[in-house]
DNA sequence: CATTTATAGTTAATATATTAATGATTAATA
DNA sequence: TATTAATCATTAATATATTAACTATAAATG
């Protein structure tokens, strides 16, 4: 195999564009897309998010996420809310609507995870979590010397 | 850790975000972008190849590849030159300033990349590889009967 | 208290992803 | 051979990523 296949970037991307298609499908079905998905998903454990937050739960960047509230938003999926305390805070709720939306998808995401996870061992699964995790510098021994501190 | 961040999506996503950025200020250092690279890294092995090679390649959608070629062929780092013999084709070639960047860049991509690397083991960049692969369906049984036919 | 500094959300400009459709060309088939 | 089907590159429309800059607000500091 070349070098540039066995790259990082190019073996993550990789995955990434074999699995997603499984999960996209059942976003198109309900008309939103992976990243609306994202922000509706995190709205799930904690209904009570502030923009910033939502950005870093979700790894969507902060001006992409304006975008993506603005779509979630006119299709009466979430509403914001400008806190009262600290006005710079925006309070991210999903309406009734999304909620809805919520409870109907996530067995379904579920499902497609079990249905993925299920081709390795939970020993595997692990190993993989770990490794990815020393490759992006969150464990070993410069982690804890480098820290970025963010 | 909540389910929705032990997703596979959101750890390959994850891993992509910890990083890309230590390759991106290369490519920022050199005026071009990720894409942009995948496409250039691509003509290093073989500098005779069709826009759908290099969409299969770099992982680059076709549409976008255009705009991408577009880009570099302003840039001056490749060439378009259609075929004679199937005329849908197109031939893209680095030119001269595109190789002497591939030359300068290659060695500090595989400097960046033996830094990533350095981080596991070889047997444990061989055992993320083989479960990632299981992960796409690339391998085991299922692999087996089903395949895709692309 | 006045000024500086930091933070949250946003806008702007450019690049890329996604899906569908189109034009030109070639291959397959009646 | 005339027609149909398939293929490659491309365009179009919408959504998102990236970087820089900007606004409003709050915190820190003199």
């Amino acid at each position: 195999m070349p070098k540039f296949l066995d790259s990082l970037p190019m073996i993550l991307s990789r995955s990434l564009d074999d699995i997603m298609p499984q999960y996209r499908s059942l976003f198109q079905a309900h008309g939103i897309t992976d990243q609306q998905w994202r922000v509706m998903r995190a709205l799930w454990e904690q209904e009570h998010l502030t923009s910033k937050q939502i950005s870093q739960i979700t790894l969507i960047p902060a001006p992409s996420l304006v975008g993506i509230l603005d779509r979630l938003e006119k299709k009466g999926l979430l509403g914001r809310l400008r806190s009262v305390e600290d006005r710079r805070l925006v309070f991210i709720r999903p309406t009734k609507a999304g909620r809805e939306l919520q409870e109907i998808m996530l067995p379904k995401i579920e499902e497609i995870h079990n249905f993925l996870i299920e081709r390795v061992t939970s020993k595997e699964w692990n190993e993989m979590k770990r490794i990815l995790d020393k490759l992006s510098g969150h464990s070993g021994p410069s982690a804890k010397i480098f820290g970025t501190g963010n």
